[in-house]
This record gives structure tokens, C-alpha cells and sequence, in this order.
DNA sequence: AGAAAATATGCAACATAGTTGCAAATTTTG
DNA sequence: CAAAATTTGCAACTATGTTGCATATTTTCT
């Protein structure tokens, strides 16, 4: 029971003052091992212990990206797909590759794009998402 | 029945080898008139003729796709949103904004970000994807 | 610790966006 | 104009979420 895994799930919904259940804890520790963003069915999937019901995820998956702790990433797919939010700057997440063959979509932690600039008075942006498509290395 | 935009709309389609049929012009004129992306439920809307049948412009959209006159732009609120391929590179689509507030999205044909470049052997991106997010002028 | 308050969970039923098979209608070709 | 190719509409279906509500769990208070 001194998974370091499951104390850093832990301490993380500790901080963001939410109830520490079961539910949140596990779902965090999928996406800390996680490699991109999963939809609620993979996530489902890769949870050990007992299974959740699919409301669970959903709703698990809406309060921690309302604390910040995960966030939406931006799809094909008609699922939703959540990641950490883990690596993210304020206005910017990484940006998203997906191979247009094989269809897996890889979190490219290592490059971040200069911000976009409006030339047009008055926009605010808060937040930019860069997504790649083309082929992986595997794939090319 | 010498409306502009019907004739460029037919053109567009004879351009592509398609079947020129009356969903096919009928959508790619809306598309035309459009400010900003559109689901399927807003060009169904505002087509002006009959009313189309919603497979009829699922297919529609996806024969229109697959020729490259129009993109799917992006999913909100689940639903993809569909657009003229105009104005796009072949590497790039000029970016979308969505006003966090108002919900509205707009088109930015005005700004384009350098392409990405990834530090990594194998990977060739073919398409680079941009969505800001914040405040339009309007609500910021 | 134990009770009360706050929050999360599971179930069943529902909602929405998009898809499939197939027969009938339309468009193009010869 | 007839035949061939393609598109359309219908009904039924799938996938992905959502909602209301009773029950269970977690936290707070004493």
C-alpha cells in the first residue's frame, strides 16, 4: 500500500480539495501511466480495482478537470479523450500527434508552438491547442 | 436561376467528378454563405430548397470531404462542424477561435502559426491543426 | 469515536450525433 | 431514350454521454 503511484494520486486530489474517493484516485493513476489522452472507455478498462460504473468516470472525469487536474484533449474521435494536465502552461497545452495509419495519438511533451497574435483589436486568447497529423515513426 | 453562387457551387462540384446533385450544391452554397464551421443541424437549417434528409448530409458532407471541397473542421459540443477547404495550405488550416463565453467560433484566415517541428527521428507531420480559445471582442 | 453534513456513486431511463442496409429515385453515360 | 452508376430517404441501430434519484462514502463537527 505504498504505491508511489497511488500517494501522488492521493496527495493531488488532497490539493485540489476534493473528496479523495476511490473513483478519483484511480482514475488519476491511469492517467499518470498513460501515454496520451484516453477516452472514458480506456480509462474504464485500465482501472485495477473493482470496475466503475460509467456515470462514475464521467462525472470523476468532470470534477477533476474542473480542478485542473485533467483536461479535455482535443480529438478526431467522437469520444472525449483526458489527459494530465500535467506539462500544460497556463496557455498552452502540448501539442497532440496522431498518426494518420495506425491512428494512435502520442502527446508531443517536447515542442510548444509560439502563441498565435490576433492582428485584430479586442481578442483575448486564453488558451491555444496545436493538434499534428501525419505519420509515425513506425508507420513512415 | 443565374445566382452566382449557384454556378459556383455546380463548377465546384463538376471540378471534382461528382454527381451534381441538388445536396450537393444545395450544402456547398450554405457553406459558401457561412461565417464559420457548421454542424450538420445548422446547414440542415439553412438549406434553402427541400428539406434534406440528415444521412442524405452526413453523405453529402463525407463525398464532399473525400474530394477535399470541404473539411471537418472540428468537434463541439459532439457534433463535428463542417467548412469550405478554401483558404488552406495543404499543411495547414488556418486557425479557429471560440469565445469561452459566447460560444461563438470564428475563422481566423488572417493569422498562421510556423509550422511544428518535432525534435525526433521518423515522424513527418502532413497537417497542423490550431484552436484558440478566450474572449471576442464582444465579451472580453 | 460517533453523529451529522456534504459529496459521490450506481442504476435505469433518456438524449444526441452519427451510421447501416436496402429499395426507390436521380444523374450521367452510351 | 435506355442502361449503368450513383445518390437519396426510411427505419432501425450504435456509440457516447446525461439526468434524476435513492443509496453509499467521505469529511467535518462535537
Amino acid at each position: 500500500m505504498t504505491d508511489p503511484l497511488d500517494d501522488k494520486a492521493r496527495h493531488m486530489v488532497k490539493e485540489a480539495r476534493l473528496y479523495c474517493t476511490e473513483a478519483r484516485v484511480a482514475i488519476l493513476k491511469v492517467l499518470m501511466a498513460a501515454a496520451g489522452p484516453l477516452s472514458q472507455d480506456q480509462i474504464s478498462g485500465q482501472v485495477e480495482s473493482r470496475s466503475l460504473n460509467k456515470v462514475t468516470v464521467y462525472r470523476t472525469l468532470e470534477s477533476l478537470a474542473e480542478a485542473g487536474l485533467v483536461h479535455r484533449a482535443f480529438m478526431e474521435d467522437r469520444a472525449w479523450h483526458f489527459e494530465l494536465a500535467d506539462h500544460c502552461t497556463e496557455h498552452q497545452c502540448h501539442p497532440h500527434f496522431t498518426c494518420t495509419r495506425c491512428g494512435v495519438t502520442q502527446c508531443m511533451t517536447d515542442i510548444s508552438l509560439p502563441m498565435a497574435v490576433i492582428p485584430r483589436k479586442g481578442f483575448v486568447i486564453s488558451r491555444q491547442q496545436v493538434r499534428l497529423e501525419g505519420l509515425c515513426p513506425a508507420c513512415a
